[in-house]
RNA sequence: GCUGAAGUGGUGGAAUUGGUAGACACGUUGGACUUAAAAUCCAAUGUCCCCUGGGACGUACGGGUUCAAGUCCCGUCUUCAGUACCA
């Protein structure tokens, strides 16, 4: 009988599906435990293997803590709104829904033949109306609440609504817009209601104002911070550009501060609390106001360094600042115009790629220093951001390097304030170890001091305050997209109004086409039933509701919202939703269910989300608890980012070398062909017609690159490695030190650019993608790529490349995917998991080889040999041996402390160590045998579970205890003692662990390799570690 | 630049508090079985040197602490990830 293992994990997944036997229960004597994965988005390429890493993992620990008596929660759902489903829609016309479906039922196929213990009875899925109503619900209540400051929580705006009308706004501490006016309750009760909605909206929780924003035309769509990665949405990697638009927003800024100081609380890696503190982005200081000459206006400023107040030399403001156009005097306004085009047109990628170039321009107006009342240039300059702080710096000179470049750059006069610092060549930006001077009442002061002298004179004069600020920004909510929540929203007069609970939820409604209005209106603008009738409570026709009609004709019938939410909207209160059946439709969750499960106890995912996902979840949850719908204050305990699992791409670098950006070398010495050959390995090649490449810029060079899956390295990587060899031997490129040279030299001097190919695909990796393999050079080398004039890709036979292999992320569009299908296929399940686990840390990033599966695939094989022959089944009732139950235990003992310190790699080989080991034993005792199942049915729960049914036993074995460890068949009589000389170990000896110092010494000195070792001298000292090592220094 | 993580054989990776570096696998080589292949089994496998048995060197590099350092301390380099005119 040998281990069919396909038949096996087929019998074994029925049977829990048919037994429900994952379903956890909400009510048990046993204490409970959270388990979840990162839910995925079901995308058209299904899993591949990198995916189920996470997923295993988290599956043997529920698993581990069902065999320790634990009731386990661990639910698996979909986060199935998103931008790919729609953008296939628009390609296709398939209704997005269908499109998700499809995928899901891919996914569950997929997740299925893995065995997972899902509880799949609580399945969630974001883009469900069941699902959906709560989120929209959700969005309400953020609507009705506002973050009242004195008690640090967000209350219902009915409160404030109170407050307003009995006493007016001057002693409302909230956070809020911060152009709010002051009222009395006389004003706030004789204000029109519009006006009174108005005032609202600036202190709600969710509200609409117009924003700058991150609009992506190629989306078509507005994203948030954390959706754009190096300037260029994380999407598609499309260009982003800042604009104004009227948007709905989340205030998170008001939980800053909670959100930086719950990270204190909760088990998580330190890089990822980083990366939220770095997000959060808090820093204390001053806020200082200047008074503008001959203006009535102020300039607010936001200072990190109160204490260099007396260094100001001039003020600058970024371009798109209100007071610009206020206070430009007639002479400079042509030039403070034609700036601030400039920087407008800029995109934000432009931007960051070029930081070094200082530019601005001077407004012509002066700014009053609150002390020394003199008068201050007030510049405008785009290395100041309109969107942190005030969107204006006091420019520090001699301690800010950036405002020391300007003031270099336009000749600024930079005063020092520094005592005993040279400032000739460089601001000094620390403020360790150094006094201030040339300050009248902070002379002397260290910095510390300063600052605090500074923020107390300025509140004197009233012209400053401490302050703290955070990078932080209120969050965009709006998306003008299809595939997404619908708000719950219709606009009276302009003035959005929520629908009320009950007739959630808001379903979202047909359109012909998933693309925006001619109008330029997002999609739903299509919608031909997309109005709300305030009679019946229903979405009515487009048709009953007309914008121009007047208040009085409009028959209660208004226009309902047109945008929709974005992806982190479902995904940010899901794990509430598991807690009990997920078609619940009287709350998202119950009271009970929610005191039960409280929060997740252990959350496993990929680390891509610290700045996106678990920011957001946590400031939901945070919300939600200050409002009473949930108990908790942090949504995951402990969380586990897993490593990405690598694919092999292969590539192509280009061998002989003849012409070349870096021009032609006359001599060949040795020297110059080993940089010629380094440099042709940092820039292998295609080659690029220059009629195709003139006239585009590299930007868009590289766009048509990535459309074709081929990586260019022109910017960053080429030049700095490039830039590194020439600092090697300065016969390398005088070309090439910026990047516009090299553009120039590329378009003009030579019809060939060098670039790196890479993509092949790597399911046959000698079949090389585009490329003829070369006869004359062997399978690792190819033929040339050409692209010709019209982007054609040419493939040419002239010159011949070598294959090269990378290891990167897993992409369809790299092709470099292994599928887990055909490993399950091939190995089965238990393989599969086995092996993932057995790849390395689960934290830590790691390539897939598929070779190495052999390995845990042997093991299964040999441990089935173990149970089972020819002859059947072979275990029996003997007594076991010394040597098995030790090996037992020390199996026990490990795999429990690997499992809970999450190192499941190394149980792997211990499984693999106690299997050999037994088998070397010939054990066939059901005492030791039996038990050695449990340990491994988390890891490969099929093989486990038959072999266990096989010795005669009850299904599930995924309910039986945890074997326990005992000590007492580990204890050892004696210890092969390492004897080591000066450190070195060089020969063992076994001597008895009940041995004495003094008798160890005797044995071992009197020992015959140490008499050679010591060839006659005499040891300086002996030092004996009983039970550990002897170690002879001499 | 800043923040975080990490550098160990041909490869993935082990090594609990400082105590026998390279567990467990993959790969490679040799052998057994076979007409042959697959599968399976056995042996060897950090590098170098005399090759019976040993010896020298070895955890990115340079120092240091210690009887003893992959592990602790100081400095340097490299890689990966995140982040960046954040005032």
């Amino acid at each position: 009988m040998s281990y069919h293992f396909n038949d096996i994990e087929a019998n074994w997944q029925k049977y829990w599906a048919e037994n429900q036997t994952f379903k956890a229960s909400n009510t048990s004597d046993k204490p409970k435990y959270y388990v979840l994965d990162m839910f995925p988005y079901p995308s058209g390429a299904g899993l591949h293997v990198g995916h189920p890493l996470g997923y295993i993992a988290s599956d043997i620990y529920a698993r581990y803590k069902r065999h320790k008596g634990f009731n386990v929660l661990h639910p698996q759902g979909y986060d199935s709104f998103g931008l790919p489903a729609e953008q296939y829609a628009i390609q296709t016309g398939q209704h997005p829904a269908i499109t998700t479906d499809t995928n899901i039922k891919t996914y569950r196929r997929q997740l299925d033949q893995i065995g997972f213990s899902f509880d799949w009875s609580r399945e969630v899925r974001t883009s469900s109306p069941e699902y959906y109503k709560w989120t929209q619900w959700i969005f309400i209540q953020l609507f009705e609440s506002w973050y009242n400051k004195d008690n640090n929580q967000a209350e219902s705006v009915d409160t404030l609504i109170s407050m307003f009308s009995s006493e007016g706004n001057a002693n409302i501490n909230a956070d809020c817009d911060d152009d709010i006016t002051i009222f009395s309750s006389e004003e706030w009760n004789g204000y029109p209601s519009e006006e009174q909605q108005d005032i609202l909206l600036k202190y709600r929780l969710t509200y609409l104002a117009e924003t700058e924003v991150n609009w992506c035309p190629a989306l078509g769509t507005v994203l948030a911070n954390d959706e754009i990665v190096n300037g260029v949405s994380e999407r598609g990697g499309h260009s982003v550009m800042r604009k104004k638009m009227t948007q709905w927003s989340m205030r998170i800024s008001a939980y800053a501060e909670r959100l930086l100081q719950g990270l204190d609380t909760i088990d998580w890696t330190d890089s990822l609390k980083e990366s939220q503190r770095n997000w959060i982005g808090k820093s204390v200081g001053a806020s200082v106001t200047f008074d503008v000459n001959d203006h009535d206006e102020i300039i607010d400023v936001f200072t990190t360094r109160p204490d260099t107040i007396y260094g100001v030399s001039f003020m600058t403001l970024a371009p798109e600042h209100d007071l610009v156009s206020k206070i430009t005097t007639e002479d400079q306004k042509a030039e403070v115009d034609a700036y601030i085009q400039a920087t407008a047109k800029r995109s934000e990628r432009d931007r960051m790629a070029d930081v070094k170039t200082i530019s601005g321009a001077f407004t012509g107006a002066y700014a009053e220093h609150p002390f020394t009342k003199q008068s201050l240039p007030i510049w405008i300059g785009d290395y100041v951001l309109a969107g942190y702080g005030t969107g204006a710096v006091m420019s520090v000179p001699c301690g800010d390097q950036r405002d020391y470049d300007f003031a270099t750059h336009f000749n600024i006069s930079i005063p020092n304030i520094f005592e005993g610092v040279d400032i000739s060549e460089e601001a000094y930006g620390s403020k360790d170890n150094v006094k201030i001077t040339n300050s009248d009442f902070l002379d002397g002061l260290n910095c510390k001091k300063a600052s605090k002298t500074a923020i107390y004179e300025l509140e004197k004069l009233g012209q400053g305050e401490g302050k703290t600020n955070y990078r932080l920004r209120d969050a965009v909510f709006s998306r003008q997209r299809y595939w997404g929540e619908p708000f719950p929203v219709y606009y009276v007069n302009g003035k959005p109004q929520m629908i009320a609970k009950e007739y959630l939820p808001i379903r979202l409604p047909e359109v012909e086409k998933y693309l925006p209005t001619e109008e330029g209106e997002p999609p739903l603008g299509r919608a031909d039933v997309w109005a709300w009738d305030t009679n019946t409570n229903t979405v009515v026709s487009n048709d009953l509701c007309h914008s121009e009609q007047s208040e009085e004709s409009h028959n209660g019938v208004y226009p309902l919202e047109l945008n929709t939410m974005p992806g982190w909207a479902g995904s940010s209160w899901y794990f509430f939703r598991y807690m009990e059946d997920a078609m619940r439709d009287e709350a998202f969750a119950s009271e009970d269910a929610l005191n039960y499960w409280e929060n997740v106890d252990l959350y496993i995912g990929g680390s891509e989300h610290a700045t996106g996902h678990l920011l957001y979840s946590r400031f939901w949850v945070k919300f939600m608890k200050d409002r009473g719908f949930v108990n908790v204050e942090e949504p995951f305990k402990k969380l586990i980012n897993q490593g990405m699992i690598l694919g092999t791409s292969a590539f192509v670098y280009r061998v002989n070398f003849s012409t070349s950006i870096f021009g032609t070398f006359e001599s060949k010495s040795e020297e110059e062909k080993k940089y010629r050959n380094e440099v042709s390995k940092l820039i292998p090649s295609i080659f690029v017609s220059k009629n195709f490449f003139d006239g585009k810029s590299l930007l868009e060079f590289s766009d048509f690159m990535k459309e074709k899956h081929l990586k260019t390295y022109q910017n960053k990587d080429i030049l700095e490695k490039v830039k590194s060899l020439k600092e090697k031997d300065s016969r390398i490129i005088s070309i090439n030190t910026h990047v516009s040279n090299v553009t120039d030299t590329l378009a003009s001097n030579i019809n060939k650019i060098n670039v790196k190919v890479e993509y092949v695909n790597a399911s046959d990796e000698l079949d090389i993608k585009g490329l003829k393999q070369d006869k004359e050079f062997g399978e690792d080398y190819a033929s040339a790529i050409f692209i010709g004039n019209n982007g054609e890709i040419i493939e040419s036979d002239n010159d011949v490349y070598k294959v090269g292999r990378e290891v990167e992320k897993m992409s369809k569009s790299k092709y470099n995917v292994v599928n887990p299908d055909q490993i399950v296929k091939d190995y089965g399940a238990d393989s599969l998991r086995l092996y993932e686990m057995f790849l390395g840390p689960l934290e830590q990033a790691k390539p897939w080889n598929t070779s190495g599966i052999t390995g845990v695939h042997g093991f299964l094989k040999k441990l089935w040999k173990l149970y089972i022959d020819d002859n059947g089944l072979k275990v029996n009732d003997a007594e076991p041996s010394k040597e098995a139950l030790k090996t037992l235990h020390k199996t026990i003992k490990k795999v429990e402390d690997d499992i809970e310190n999450f190192s499941f790699n190394t149980s792997v080989s211990t499984f693999m160590i106690a299997s050999n080991e037994l088998t070397a034993q010939k054990c066939t005792s059901k005492a030791i045998l039996e038990p050695f199942l449990v340990l491994l049915s988390p890891y490969a729960p099929h093989i486990a579970e038959e072999l266990w049914s096989r010795l005669g036993n009850d299904p599930s074995i995924s309910t039986v205890p945890f074997p326990k460890f005992e000590e007492k068949y580990l204890v050892e009589s004696s210890k092969n003692y390492p004897i080591s000389f000066n450190g070195k170990m060089r020969f063992t000896l076994e001597l008895p662990l009940d041995m004495n110092k003094d008798d160890i010494e005797k044995i071992v000195m009197a020992h015959e390799k140490t008499i050679a070792q010591l060839d006659g001298r005499t040891p300086k000292k002996v030092i004996i570690v009983p039970g550990k090592i002897v170690n002879i220094v001499g």
